[in-house]
DNA sequence: GTTGATTATCTGAACGTTGAGATATTTCTA
DNA sequence: TAGAAATATCTCAACGTTCAGATAATCAAC
């Protein structure tokens, strides 16, 4: 085995004070749980170089990648971003008021509301991504290709089994 | 390959928009956070079931694995949980409350508070652990052992990388 | 043995999210 | 077609976190 990390701590805790206990799983999931804060925790930090926080990043990444014309009903955001409807409505009054992201209402569906980049938010979003795929591929740079590839199926399985398979759009 | 998942589509949208990104590390980075989410809300599921949140099962555990007397600071609590001093003055008061620690001063120490189980909080977590363990062990039923193993091993090497290696006492 | 830096915890404002509920609109169905 | 169900979004109170700063105690060095 390679160096222990803090999980290996917490694991031998638990095996001394309930030796009863399985710890694979704990084990597992507790490193995927702290491995996400460090990532979230890098993310924000090259977010903040763009005047961004990781929510309103997360908006506009969406609306550029859906293409043209960089236009998304709330629905689709909410979706992508795996968070609630309440939380989108904040996230664009923010990048709204930034002159970022416009609402503009759908012509099909007049309870819908359309949110659309900003030609200002165009311009930020394409500027900010080759920075940011730098600094997630730093944050991965200990794995070597063919473990970034044995770790990404492995995700991919799980998020299959839990059913992250819906489409982002419809 | 398998099945789609989300990321799948979303990184097909970052080709068709923007093909000059490489895009295996932002999946890869994808994955881990959307897994971590969905993997949030099933825990959070069982620990509704005992009466807690994610943060109050968190402190109870840490805890109770620390073993007898059941007690640490708040800055081994902190620590573990990789949260702020405010979040943890925070969940003290909160499990104070509910009768499930008690806060003692430290006597080698007068800045510091020693958190305690108190003895319904340990037969409540002790009573909690096999179900959470058995929810932990279902989120990833999907993977084999072999698999588990994996991705552990991968797991660790990256939270290594990003320094999570620091002893949780002392 | 003071002074200065560090450490431990708490406080309180600011912030973003959730969850419940309101409103408006569309779709389904009898 | 009327009525019911579902859908899209917004509102707002509650909540937990962070961040900056306050307080208090300990440690280090001269």
């Amino acid at each position: 085995m390679q160096q222990r990390d803090t999980v290996d701590d917490i694991a031998e805790q638990w095996a001394r004070n309930r030796p009863d206990l399985p710890l694979e799983a704990m084990a597992l999931i507790g490193r995927l749980r702290r491995l996400n804060v460090r990532v979230d925790s890098a993310l924000r930090e090259y977010f903040a170089t763009c005047g961004l926080d990781s929510s309103e990043f997360d908006v506009l990444a969406t609306l550029r990648r859906s293409g043209e014309p960089y236009e998304l009903n709330a629905r689709a955001l909410l979706k992508s971003a795996m968070v609630t409807s309440g939380a989108i409505t904040n996230r664009v009054d923010k990048l709204s008021a930034k002159g970022l992201v416009e609402r503009n209402p759908c012509p099909d569906d007049r309870r819908a509301v359309l949110v659309r980049l900003t030609p200002a938010g165009k311009e930020l979003i394409d500027a900010a991504l080759p920075g940011h795929i730098r600094n997630e591929e730093r944050i991965i740079a200990a794995l070597d290709p063919a473990e970034r590839a044995q770790l990404d199926t492995l995700l991919r399985k799980l998020l299959i089994a839990h059913g992250d398979t819906e489409p982002l759009l419809g």
